[in-house]
DNA sequence: TCACGCCCATGCAAAACCCGCATCGGTCGA
DNA sequence: TCGACCGATGCGGGTTTTGCATGGGCGTGA
C-alpha cells in the first residue's frame, strides 16, 4: 500500500497531544495530563510532525521551546479543539430537543389571533427553537405534512389521516363585520336571525372551504337564508367589501384586530357559541427532536397561560 | 482500562466517514470514496454516533437520510476539516518561510530613510511576510537579538559578537542643519572648516553614542573644533534646538524629510563622503523561517532596487 | 406473490496500531 | 566527573481496526 505518504492527515488526538506538550513545555507533564506515559506522547507528536512536513518543537534534553512554525500551528489546534467541542454540544442539543428548528404551516386566519400568541409563548420558554413560518390553506398543509415539508400545521377541520396526531389548540367565536350606518349596529348582539334576506359576504368553497361549509350549515341549522353577495377567501379582502357599504361578513373574532376604518363588529350568537376551531397536527412518526418542546407550547396549560399573558398586554 | 467510555471524543477519521456518508447517502459509495470497504466505514460512524451519544443518520436498507441532529452536525464536521485543512497549509506556509513574522529593531534615525523604503519593498515582494518594528538603541538592540526578542537590527557599528551575521545595508553623507539667516546659507557646500569655533548642537555620549564619536573623530581629523552646545540623543530635538537658533548641527542627510520650518540643510564634505553607515544584524542561529526571506529584502541587488523605487516617488 | 437484488449491520480472524515498561543518549548542575 | 533530568527508542502485549463473508430487511419486477 502506497498510500501512507498521501494520507497525510493528522487526527484530533495528535492535536491535543501537541496542545499540551506546547502549553506545558515539558513532556512528562503533558503526557500526565494526557493520561499517559511520556513515550507515546512523544510518538503521537512525531507523527504530527511528520504527517504536517514540519518540525513543531524544539526539544532538548533540556528545554522544550516551540518553533514558530509550532507557534502558528498552536493557535489553529486550539481553534479546532474547541470548534470541536462546540460542535458536539450544539448537536447534542439539537438531538436532545432543547434547540432546533420547527417548520410551520399556518391559516391566514389563524396568522391574526393563536400564531402571535404562540410565537410570544416560544420567545419566554423556548427560545432556542427557531420556527419557520409558512402561510398555507389547510388542504395544502396536509399535503405538505405527508412530504415533511412543515413539521406541524395549524389547520382548520376535517383532518382524516391517520398519520397524523392533532390536537384542539383554539376555538373562536363569530363576529358580524358591519359598516358604518348599518341599523344592526344598534343591537349589542346579533343572531344569525339578523342576517336572513340580508346581503352576507361569503367564503369561497375552494379557497375557504372550512369557512363557507360552517357558514351554510350554521345558517341552515338556525333557519336563516342569507343573501350570498360576493364570495372570497380573505378575511381582510372581506373587511374591506364590508367598509365599501357591500354587505356584511361573519368573521372570527380574532379578525378584529385587523382594525378596518367604518368596519364595526357585534358578537353574533351561534349554537356551538364558539364554533371556529384551529387544530394543530403533525405526523406522529416526525422524529424532529425540537418537535417535543415544541408541541409543549401548544398544550392546554400553556395555552391558558399565553391568554392570560396576552390579556395583560391590554 | 476503564477509561473507554470516558473518552468521550470522536476522531477526524470519523467525522471524514461521517460527511462522506452523509453526502453520498449511501454507505457503499462513501466507503470508495475513503478507499475502505462499507463495514469499517459503517463502524467509524456507529462509533461517532456513540461518542456523540446522538443518532446522525437515518438509514434504513433502502435509503440513509440524515436526521435533524446530523444535518447540523454535517456543517459543523465540514467547518472543522477545512479549519484542519487551512491550519496545516497556514503552517507550511510558516515553516517554509513564505509567511511568518519578522520582528525588526530599529533606531530612531534609520526610521527616516531605510526604515519606509524596506517597507515599501517589503509590500511589493514579500506581502505574507509580517514586520513588527521595535526602536530602540544600537546596544539594546544587540541584547534584544540574543535573547531573541528581535529577529533582525537595524543598527550602528560597532557590532562586535560572534553570534551576529551582519550586512551594511546603508551609507550616508552628513548635512548641516541651520537656521534661517545662518551666513553660511550662501555656500552651496560645507566643510568642516566652517563649524570651527562655531556653535554646535552636539550628540549625547550615552544615546547616540555613535554620532558622538564619528563626529569628535571627524572634526579631529580635520582639525577642526566647534563648540558643543548641547548634548541630545534625537535628531528632531536637534532641529528644534536649530530653529531656536541656538546653532548649527551636523545630521544624516535622510533628516532632511522632517522638514522643519526655519531650518535649511546644506551638504557637508566629510573624508568618507558617505560616513553615517546602517547595519543589519542578526543571529546566526535564528531558526525563524521567514528570516531568510527578510534577508532577501536588504540583499544589495534588493537595496537598488528600492532606492530606484524611491526616486521615482520624486 | 415470490424471488431476486440492493444495502447496511454483524461475526470473525488477521493485521495494524497504540500503549506502557525498560532503557539509551545527551545535557546541565553540583 | 558523577548524578539527575529529560526526551527518544526498542520491544512485548493488548486493544482497535480492517477486510471478507454473511445475515437480514426491504423494495421491485416478473
Amino acid at each position: 500500500m502506497a498510500g501512507a505518504s498521501f494520507w497525510s492527515q493528522f487526527e484530533l488526538r495528535q492535536l491535543r497531544c501537541f496542545v499540551a506538550a506546547a502549553e506545558e513545555l515539558h513532556f512528562g507533564r503533558a503526557a500526565a495530563r494526557m493520561n499517559m506515559t511520556q513515550p507515546p506522547l512523544s510518538r503521537q507528536i512525531q507523527l504530527l510532525e511528520h504527517v504536517m512536513g514540519v518540525k513543531l518543537l524544539d526539544r532538548t534534553s533540556r528545554a522544550v521551546k516551540l518553533t514558530p512554525a509550532g507557534r502558528v500551528f498552536l493557535l489553529e489546534a486550539r481553534r479546532i479543539l474547541r470548534l470541536t467541542e462546540s460542535a458536539a454540544l450544539a448537536t447534542r442539543r439539537i438531538a436532545s430537543g432543547e434547540a432546533g428548528t420547527i417548520t410551520l404551516g399556518f391559516t391566514a386566519a389563524s396568522g391574526y389571533s393563536f400564531l402571535p400568541m404562540l410565537l410570544l409563548q416560544r420567545a419566554s420558554h423556548a427560545p432556542n427553537i427557531d420556527v419557520a413560518l409558512k402561510e398555507m390553506v389547510s388542504t395544502d398543509q396536509a399535503e405538505s405534512l405527508l412530504t415533511g415539508r412543515i413539521d406541524v400545521g395549524l389547520l382548520r377541520p376535517p383532518i382524516a389521516r391517520t398519520e397524523f396526531t392533532t390536537l384542539k389548540v383554539s376555538e373562536e367565536r363569530l363576529v358580524a363585520a358591519l359598516p358604518v350606518g348599518d341599523p344592526r349596529l344598534v343591537q349589542a348582539t346579533l343572531t344569525l336571525k339578523d342576517f336572513d334576506h340580508q346581503p352576507l359576504v361569503m367564503y369561497a368553497a375552494e379557497g375557504a372551504r372550512y369557512f363557507h361549509d360552517m357558514l351554510t350549515g350554521l345558517f341552515e341549522a338556525a333557519g336563516a337564508a342569507p343573501i350570498p353577495i360576493q364570495s372570497l377567501s380573505q378575511i381582510h379582502s372581506m373587511l374591506a367589501l364590508v367598509r365599501a357599504g357591500i354587505g356584511a361578513a361573519l368573521v372570527p373574532e380574532a379578525a378584529q384586530s385587523l382594525h378596518f376604518d367604518d368596519v364595526h363588529f357585534r358578537p353574533v350568537e351561534t349554537d356551538p357559541i364558539a364554533p371556529v376551531e384551529l387544530f394543530a397536527a403533525w405526523r406522529s412518526d416526525n422524529d424532529n427532536p425540537a418537535l417535543e418542546a415544541f408541541l409543549d407550547l401548544l398544550r392546554p396549560e400553556s395555552i391558558e397561560d399565553l391568554e392570560a399573558l396576552a390579556a395583560e398586554e391590554h
